[in-house]
DNA sequence: GGTATTTGACCAAG
DNA sequence: CTTGGTCAAATACC
């Protein structure tokens, strides 16, 4: 079993790495110079790299899904979305706002400062699916066109107190009822959230160090869709929240812009988007030790009224990169989610 | 009584 | 005019 659990991990490596490389090639094409039909070619390979190390991962998860047959968690393994879960959703609308945003208008209606990350959620079929930590108060719900069930719309429970401005939507998956999607708006600004989340975060810690003694306990399943372009199809690189979110864990006190500024400002390319350079940040962040605060900084930073979200291209199969995307960071254990843990 | 949720109305963008 | 997002009064819950 070892040997095929090295075998699998040395394949996940060798596909991972090639998608890097292939995208490194697609970034070089990308240009004023760039041709169209090798662009094609590139993508193609990139799919099929991703594709192949996601099925690895797939089959894995099924194997620890069936070890795990008492799970309390309606969905414990690690599942993918169709396009089709939200048929008008948050990542689409929002990556056109993208490219029209880079050219200069957007047709969308700007919010500003804003900044959105979208997570899915397989949870227990309960009206509050997603405990992010932060306390949200639930202002208004909508029936959004094309899909069947209503988008409920939250704020940050300490928005009259400190004027927290963030707000959430959240609307359960069309194609998986059991899925939801939640859209974050907004930063929090509020110190009790910042504080609480911290001891959660903490608590969460110390939990995930004493399962990881024992196995893996999946309470909820968040699928973190990083939206990576225009008219891309969104796919879902889905991971436990212990997985994701413990590594990412939140700052005690939120980052004032000039902070954030600087942070994000040593990697800024002249030309590239706010949302790849963040991403590239976003990487380089990951291989010293601020990775703790990477994720957040990354989902919460943006100071562009182009609504972002950021997409790990699991599946993408027309993402025309544009900016400075910079893959050279190793896809090791500690980056996306313990490769290593996941393994054993 | 205080707080949270529901829901129809309203508003603004496209 | 349509649609998504928000407001605010009514209602429910603790």
């Amino acid at each position: 079993m070892e040997k095929v659990k090295g075998l699998e991990k040395k394949k996940l490596i060798t596909e991972l790495t090639q998608g890097r490389e292939f995208v490194n090639q697609l970034k070089k094409q990308i240009g004023p110079l760039a041709s169209p039909e090798e662009c094609d070619l590139l993508l193609g390979k990139i799919l099929f790299s991703l594709e192949k190390s996601l099925s690895i991962l797939n089959l894995k998860a099924l194997l620890l899904e069936d070890g795990n047959a008492n799970s309390t968690s309606s969905c414990s393994s690690i599942s993918f979305l169709g396009n089709n879960n939200s048929p008008k959703s948050e990542v689409l609308d929002s990556s056109k706002d993208q490219l029209v945003g880079q050219n200069v208008f957007s047709k969308k209606r700007k919010t500003p400062h804003q900044w959105s990350k979208q997570v899915s959620i397989c949870g227990t079929g309960l009206e509050s699916p997603h405990d992010d930590g932060y306390s949200w108060r639930k202002y208004g719900q909508k029936d959004i066109l094309g899909s069947i069930h209503p988008r409920a719309y939250y704020r940050c429970t300490h928005r009259n107190t400190q004027g927290c401005l963030a707000t959430k939507q959240v609307q359960r998956s069309v194609g998986n009822s059991s899925t939801f999607e939640v859209t974050y708006k907004g930063r929090h600004s509020c110190k009790i959230a910042q504080s609480e989340i911290f001891s959660l975060q903490n608590q969460k810690r110390q939990k995930h160090n004493k399962k990881q003694e024992l196995s893996y306990q999946r309470q909820e399943q968040e699928m973190v869709i990083f939206n990576s372009g225009p008219d891309h199809k969104v796919e879902n690189f889905s991971l436990t929240k212990e997985e994701v979110f413990t590594p990412f864990s939140f700052p005690p006190t939120p980052l004032n812009p000039i902070e954030e500024t600087q942070y994000f400002s040593n990697s800024m390319a002249p030309f590239s988007s706010p949302i790849t350079s963040e991403l590239s940040t976003y990487m380089s962040l990951l291989t010293d030790r601020n990775e703790e605060f990477a994720m957040e900084n990354i989902l919460q930073s943006s100071e562009s009224d182009v609504t972002e979200l950021i997409s790990t291209p699991t599946s993408i199969s027309n993402s025309p990169f544009g900016g400075d995307w910079d893959f050279s960071v190793d896809f090791e254990p500690s980056v996306t989610f313990d490769i290593e843990e996941f393994f054993k």
